[in-house]
RNA sequence: GUGGGUGUAGCUCAGCUGGUUAGAGCACCAGGUUGUGGUCCUGGGGGUCGGGGGUUCGAAUCCCCUCACUCACCCCA
C-alpha cells in the first residue's frame, strides 16, 4: 500500500497521535498538574465535548474568530446545532449554572484536563485537537483569587521543573468602565488610522483593544500616546487591581505589569494574565486566564464572580522539553517501558508452558513478556535486549523436563535456577 | 483565510547545471554462535523519488497542476 492508494487514509489536518513514549511526558504533566491541583482544593470537573453552539456563541463572543470561524460546528439529527468546544470555561459555567450549584454551595473551585477544538491552521504547538488543563474559582470577587489561580499555575510549572516563564498581568476594567475606555481608545486611534497598519485600522471597529498589542513599529509609536488602561478604570476595579498586586508580593510571586495585555474572549473582566516562556519563539503564551465575573449572567444565570486560566499543554510541552534539553537532564537507567521480564520459549512444543507460566508471574504483579512470532533463541535473547528488560526466562525442553526455571540477569549476565515460580517473583521484585 | 519552505527506504538525509539497473547511515531480517542479548563481521529485504500531466532521445532533477507536511501571519492556549 502506498500513499496514492485510494484506500489509505490518514489523520485529518491537525489531528496528532500520541505514542507511548511521548505519552510519559504527558502523564508527567497531568500528574503535576493533578496534584497541584487537589492541593488547592481544585476538584475535577469532566463536561462533554461538545455543546449547544449557543453556549460557545454567548460566552466567547459573537465576533471572536474563534466563533466566526474557528468552531467545529455541526447539526445533528434533530436540527440543533452543536460545536466541538473550542475550550472549556463555558462548558464549566454551563454546568454550574444547570445543576444550580450556587444554591447549595456559592463557592466552588474545579479543574479539567482534556481536549479542545479550534479549526485553524496548524504550526508548531498548536493542533486542531489540542490538549489544555485549567482551574475556575466560581462564586466570590475576592482579589486573593486572581493570585491564588495564577500561583497554582506556577506552581505546577515549578514542580515539572520549567524555569523562565514569565508571569504579565494587567486589568481591562469592567462593564462599568470598560465600554468607555473603548470609545476613547477609539477616538485616539482614528486620529492617526492612516499611521496604523492594515490590520490595526480594521481593528479599530472591530475589537480596538488589540491595537495595544500588535507587534508593529508604527502601531506601538502611535499608542505610546494613547491614555493608558488604569486611567480610564473605575475606582472599583483600581482596588481590585490593587489588592492584586498586593497580594503578589505578600507570596513573593513575581510579576509584570503589562498595561498591553489584553485577551480575545469576551468574557474577560478585571485582572487578566498570562504566563509567557522565551522558549517558545513568536508565540509565546503557555498559559492565560483572568476574571470573567459577567460570564455566567451572560448566559442566563446570576451575577457571578469567577475567575481561571487555561495552560496550553502542547505550548507547555515545547517549552518544558526545550528547557530540559538545555540542562541536558539525564535520561533514566531503565526505560519506564521496560518489562521486568522477557520469556525466551525455546521450541514450539515449550510455548504453552511459557504462556503459564507468562500468566502465573503477571499474577505475581511482575511486568512481563514473551514472543509471539515463534522466533529463534538467538532473536528472542535480542528482542529482549531491545526491550531493556531486566530478566530473561529461557525454557526449553530441558527446564520443562527438569522442573526447573531458568532466569537470567541480563545486567550480570548470571543465570539462576528455580523451581518455584514464587521465588523467582521475589528475586525480581527484589532487583529494583 | 494569507504568505514562505519542504516532499527520495521505517527514520535522518545524499543525489552537481536532466544521462546507464536511485545511494548512505541508523533501524529491520538472517547467518557467523545447530538453546543465549548488548560488541564485531558477512549477507539480505525494503523505494511506481508525494500524485497527475507536460517538455525531451532520456526526468528524482526542468515547467504546470494537485495533494500532503511544515513554519510564520491573523487569532488564540
Amino acid at each position: 500500500m502506498g500513499k496514492s492508494d485510494e484506500k489509505y487514509v490518514q489523520a485529518p489536518l491537525g489531528m496528532k497521535d500520541i505514542f507511548p513514549e511521548e505519552r510519559l511526558l504527558w502523564i508527567e504533566m497531568e500528574n503535576a498538574a493533578r496534584e497541584e491541583f487537589e492541593i488547592a482544593g481544585y476538584h475535577e470537573i469532566r463536561t462533554p465535548v461538545f455543546e449547544d453552539t449557543r453556549l460557545f456563541v454567548r460566552s466567547i463572543g459573537e465576533a471572536t474568530d474563534i466563533v466566526e470561524k474557528e468552531m467545529y460546528t455541526f447539526g445533528d439529527s434533530a436540527g440543533t446545532s452543536i460545536t466541538l468546544r473550542p475550550e472549556n470555561t463555558a462548558s464549566v459555567m454551563r454546568a454550574y449554572l444547570q445543576y444550580e450549584l450556587y444554591k447549595t454551595k456559592k463557592f466552588q473551585k474545579f479543574y479539567y484536563i482534556g481536549s479542545m477544538f479550534r479549526k485553524e491552521r496548524p504550526q508548531a504547538g498548536r493542533l486542531r485537537q489540542f490538549h489544555q488543563m485549567g482551574i475556575e474559582a466560581i462564586g466570590s470577587n475576592d482579589p486573593l483569587l486572581d493570585v491564588e489561580t495564577i500561583k497554582v499555575a506556577t506552581r505546577v510549572y515549578d514542580r515539572l521543573g520549567l524555569g523562565g516563564y514569565v508571569v504579565k498581568i494587567n486589568t481591562i476594567g469592567c462593564e462599568k468602565c470598560r465600554p468607555g475606555y473603548r470609545e476613547v481608545l477609539k477616538n485616539e486611534l482614528s486620529k492617526h488610522k492612516d499611521e496604523l497598519c492594515e490590520l490595526c485600522q480594521a481593528r479599530i471597529d472591530r475589537n480596538v483593544f488589540r491595537v495595544l498589542d500588535c507587534k508593529n513599529k508604527k502601531c506601538k509609536e502611535i499608542r505610546k500616546n494613547v491614555p493608558n488602561t488604569e486611567d480610564h478604570t473605575c475606582n472599583d476595579c483600581l482596588e481590585h487591581f490593587k489588592i492584586v498586586k498586593g497580594a503578589f508580593k505578600d507570596i513573593n510571586l513575581e510579576y509584570t505589569l503589562d498595561p498591553h495585555l489584553v485577551r480575545g474572549l469576551d468574557y474577560y473582566t478585571k485582572t487578566v494574565y498570562e504566563i509567557t516562556h522565551s522558549a517558545m519563539g513568536a508565540r509565546d503564551t503557555i498559559c492565560a486566564g483572568g476574571r470573567y465575573d459577567n460570564l455566567i449572567s451572560d448566559i442566563g444565570g446570576p451575577p457571578t464572580g469567577a475567575v481561571g486560566f487555561a495552560a496550553g499543554m502542547e505550548a507547555s510541552m515545547i517549552a518544558l522539553l526545550k528547557t530540559r534539553k538545555e540542562n541536558q537532564e539525564s535520561k533514566p537507567d531503565t526505560s519506564p517501558l521496560a518489562p521486568d521480564v522477557y520469556i525466551v520459549s525455546i521450541g514450539d512444543e515449550s510455548r504453552n508452558y511459557c504462556f503459564k507460566l507468562l500468566n502465573q508471574l503477571r499474577q505475581g504483579g511482575i511486568k512481563v513478556d514473551m514472543d509471539y512470532e515463534c522466533r529463534t533463541a538467538k532473536a528472542q535473547m535480542k528482542v529482549a535486549n531491545k526491550l531493556d528488560s531486566r530478566f530473561t526466562i529461557i525454557m526449553g525442553t530441558d527446564e520443562i523436563e527438569k522442573g526447573v526455571i531458568k532466569l537470567k540477569n541480563m545486567h550480570t549476565g548470571d543465570e539462576d535456577f528455580s523451581e518455584d515460580t514464587d521465588k523467582i517473583i521475589e528475586i525480581v521484585k527484589g532487583n529494583n
